[in-house]
DNA sequence: ATCGGTGCAAATGATTTGCATAAGT
DNA sequence: ACTTATGCAAATCATTTGCACCGAT
C-alpha cells in the first residue's frame, strides 16, 4: 500500500508538505538523514518548517510507511518496501550496499539457543569499509 | 595495564576526580550511561562537574581504558578487559547478558565474502528480550 | 464548524566549550 | 614552576513543543 493510501486510511491528511516529504524519502533509494530531508523539501517548498518535517517523519514511521534506523549520532530514514534488508555504509567514501536480512538470521538463532535472548534485527545500518576503500588501505 | 598506569604513561594526571570516575566505571560490571556515572561520582564528590566527567570519559576512551558503545539514544561506557564481548540488554527488564564475540564472526566473514564489505563489530549493545520476559509475553 | 496540520518561535536536554582558577608532577 | 585539570557558566545543536492561525472535509 502506498504511503498516501495508508495515511488516508488513518484519517490523516495528504498535504502538499507531506507529499513532498514522502517524495524525498522515496526518491532517495538509500537512507537519508532528517537534515537532508529538510534541505531537500525546502528546495522545493522553502516555507516548510523543520518541525513539520520531523512531525511528518514520526507519523510516517508510526504508520509503517518509512523506517528509522540509528546510525552513529544520527537517525536515517528510508522507505519501507517489501524486502527488508540491512545497510552497509562505507565509513570512508559513504557508499552504501544493501545486505540481505538472511545474513543475520544465524546470529538471531544462536543468540536464542545459546543465550536465551531474542533479538530481531531490523534495518541495521552498519559501518565498515567497502571493497575499494579497503584496497586503498591495505 | 591499569587505567592509572596508562594515564601516567601519557603524562596525564591522576586526580581524585579521575580516580572516582574510573572506580565508578569499573565497579559497574555492566555498562553505564554518562548520566549514571555523573550521578555516582557526585554521590561521593558532590562538587565534581559533569564537564569533568565528560572530558575524563573521552580521555579514558582515547587511552583505551574504557569502551564507549552506542545504545539507542545514548552512549554506554564500560571498562576494557581482556576478553571482548557484546552486550545483550533486555528491553523489558534491563537485564544484561554478555555475549561472546565469536557469535558475530560468521557474519563478518559472510559480509566480506559476499558483499566485499569489511566490518569489525566491537562491543555491540543489542536490545532484545531475555528468557524470562520472553516467557511472560508468549 | 470542527479537527487536524502548519509555521513560527521558544524550550529542551545531553554534550561541549571558553576561561579563569586550582592542583598534580 | 609549569602544565594540565577543574568548576562554572554559557554555547551548541538536533529535535521537540506550545500556540495561534489555516484549510480541508
Amino acid at each position: 500500500m502506498s504511503c498516501a493510501a495508508t495515511l488516508k486510511e488513518k484519517g490523516m491528511k495528504l498535504t502538499p508538505q507531506r507529499m513532498a516529504i514522502i517524495d524525498v524519502v522515496h526518491d532517495n533509494a538509500e537512507h537519508v538523514t532528517a537534515e537532508e530531508i529538510i534541505a531537500a523539501v525546502q528546495l522545493r517548498m522553502p516555507q516548510v518548517d523543520k518541525s513539520t518535517v520531523y512531525r511528518t517523519l514520526e507519523i510516517l514511521e508510526k504508520a509503517g510507511c518509512i523506517y528509522k534506523s540509528e546510525f552513529g549520532e544520527q537517525y536515517i530514514y528510508h522507505h519501507a518496501e517489501e524486502d527488508h534488508h540491512h545497510h552497509l555504509v562505507c565509513s570512508k567514501c559513504g557508499k552504501t550496499v544493501d545486505c540481505d536480512e538472511s545474513v543475520f538470521a544465524p546470529v538471531e538463532h544462536q543468540l536464542l539457543e545459546e543465550y536465551n535472548f531474542r533479538v530481531d534485527f531490523k534495518h541495521l545500518v552498519i559501518s565498515g569499509l567497502c571493497d575499494e576503500c579497503r584496497k586503498k588501505v591495505e
